[in-house]
RNA sequence: UGGGAUAUCGCCAAGUCGGUAAGGCACAGGACUUUGACUCCUGCAUUCGCUGGUUCGAGUCCAGCUAUCCCAGCCA
């Protein structure tokens, strides 16, 4: 995992530690199970996990269920395994904000006693009212004054079931009148007469956000709560409860800038949405910024953490370019990718003086960055393909690939010349025919001539076809404002033509795609299965920079 | 005159006690290259939202503006 560079929390924390030398730092990640992990969650992973780590404090996962409307056991598995995909270990441990419900209640007929907390009728309109506006103080609950008997009582008698949803709240007492407006007397603790996805139907009232959290945060001995920026607003209460329950350890809240990356979606309430209608094939969508989506584009835990690492730590609204992300990937894959020779839009070539029957084998490197990579056998014939790309009748200057009479180095393979262009009627290229310089098979010219151009290619025989898919990424931010019925954003980019992989089977693991195969488009020259569907391998395949479309 | 926060290159983002604008991405040239990829050079803010002020000297201090974001869920 990328270590934290410098940033404001950073000097905070360092702050902290001068004026207590032996506090041990401890974070939090504490997504609510209501969708799946995305990109930007792996920005409050990656602060929050290389902080415990660079302090050698610990870092726990806590699920964030205080709402089981919303909530659900496929999204705590789902973040479960995104966050050990990721590799941000909870090295502290892996709670449920639901297993404090217990000391919530306590804390809350503490408050009550401590005249505090009271419980208020006002529906949920009538508090609205109440409440005033954001530049009129709002005014006290007609039952604010209630006795701390009767708070206890009525308290109570919500969690035994006896008032329906909506009835009745736990409010906090502090000032209807701050500027603040979550300071107006907020609710924690509501009744919701709905089973929690742990808890059963043991609870009929759930603590809101804004009271649990510190709670739970206190408990577990956070010393830092890390939280995006939308919070700072809930700071002033978040401190109050911290030190109204009477509880040694005050966590310190500090907020950073969420993430936003460009013509990308983060919001889960819309990813949901596109999910529920079926515009993308689930949270795994490719397309999707999700880190299930973002595996299955072929991103690693690395590229990931890499990535918000470079975005960085800050307060101020961004928008990071979606090229970061990329760069980010590339730059790895770079490294790692085994490369296959791939043609996207073939042009048969005939090479005119190599013998019909003839099949000869060469040694291709799996990745030139990397000989561990080791190299495979890809085999040539009389007939091959190569990329119209790397093709043009009326090359523009400084066009090295495939021109009339001009040489070029097949990869790996032979130096040919292109002697005739054989048309279609349509005027279109039927076919190039070549000949081979026979005598420097996979190397340079003997006569020390100097090739500037060097082509992938294919044996039309041996080639193997692949279906690509080319995943369009993403969607915009601007569209999503109304997403158009059973309309997806970003489509699958399906080639018309064929592509063909060499496909050669020496190591099998390693073996080219299969047809059907799905591959996924990085936009920057590689190709990366998809191995959602896959047994057989995983790797990723490197192209040439001439096939991509940008 | 509701409160809170933020404003440094197209996009992010460093900028300590005020001392004369890091880095990355993107982009543009060039070199190299059996992936026009990669790599390697070079260029890319006399300027830090604006206007004043303090100072020998201000992105950094002060004052006043301006813009943007967040808050009126019994969501998180």
């Amino acid at each position: 995992m990328e270590e934290i560079r410098s940033n404001f929390i950073l000097d905070i924390i360092d702050e902290d530690l001068a004026a207590n030398p032996d506090m041990k730092i401890h974070t939090r990640f504490p997504p609510e199970p209501n969708g799946y992990l995305h990109i930007g969650s792996a920005k409050a992973i990656w602060i929050n996990s290389s902080i415990a780590k660079k302090y050698g404090g610990k870092f726990n996962l806590r699920y964030d269920d205080t709402n089981p409307s919303k909530e659900d056991v496929e999204y705590v598995n789902s973040i479960y395994e995104d966050l050990m995909w990721l590799g941000a270990e909870p090295t502290g441990g892996i709670f449920y904000g639901s297993d404090y419900f217990d000391k919530c209640y306590e804390f809350a007929v503490k408050l009550i006693k401590d005249g505090k907390a009271y419980v208020c009728d006002l529906t949920a309109d009538e508090m609205r009212e109440y409440r005033g506006t954001l530049t009129e103080a709002g005014k006290n609950s007609p039952y604010r004054d209630r006795s701390v008997e009767e708070n206890l009582d009525l308290f109570e008698r919500m969690k035994n079931g006896e008032f329906a949803d909506g009835a009745k709240t736990l409010r906090a007492k502090i000032d209807m009148a701050s500027p603040n407006i979550n300071m107006r007397d907020p609710a924690i603790y509501r009744i919701v007469h709905t089973d929690h996805h742990r808890q059963g139907d043991k609870w009929c009232i759930y603590p809101l956000y804004d009271y649990a959290h510190p709670i739970q945060d206190a408990l577990e001995g956070i010393t830092h709560s890390l939280c995006s920026i939308e919070f700072e607003n809930h700071r002033p209460l978040y401190n109050w409860v911290v030190e109204n329950i009477g509880i040694e350890n005050h966590p310190k809240q500090r907020e950073f800038a969420r993430l936003n990356v460009t013509h990308t979606v983060m919001s889960k309430r819309y990813l949901r949405e596109l999910v529920e209608k079926g515009m993308v094939d689930g949270w795994d969508d490719p397309r999707m910024p999700t880190l299930c989506g973002l595996r299955r584009r072929g991103y690693t835990p690395s590229a990931i953490f890499d990535f918000v690492s470079r975005a960085g730590v800050a307060k101020a609204y961004s928008v990071v370019d979606y090229e970061l992300l990329e760069h980010c990937i590339r730059e790895e894959l770079n490294q790692s990718a085994e490369r296959r020779i791939a043609i996207l839009k073939p042009i048969k070539v005939v090479v005119t003086n190599y013998p019909e029957d003839k099949v000869e084998y060469f040694e291709v490197s799996n990745n030139p960055q990397n000989p561990d990579a080791g190299t495979r056998r890809v085999a040539f014939t009389r007939e091959i393909y190569i990329d119209s790309d790397d093709f043009a009748e009326v090359p523009p200057p400084k066009f090295f690939r495939m021109k009339p009479d001009g040489e070029v180095r097949l990869m790996g393979a032979y130096i040919v010349k292109c002697n005739e262009i054989i048309k279609n009627a349509d005027g279109t290229v039927k076919e190039i025919h070549c000949t081979a310089d026979l005598e420097a098979a996979n190397g340079n010219p003997l006569d020390g001539r100097k090739i500037k151009g060097t082509i992938h290619w294919l044996s039309e025989k041996f080639a193997e076809d692949a279906t690509v898919m080319l995943y369009d990424h993403l969607f915009t931010l601007e569209d999503v404002s109304d997403i158009p019925e059973g309309k997806g954003y970003g489509d699958y980019l399906n080639l018309d033509s064929v592509v063909r992989l060499d496909g050669c089977k020496i190591e099998p693991s390693l073996a080219a795609a299969n047809k059907g195969d799905k591959f996924q488009f990085v936009r920057t020259g590689y190709f990366v299965k998809d191995t959602k569907h896959e047994n057989t391998f995983n790797r990723i395949v490197g192209l040439k920079d001439s096939y991509v479309k940008k």
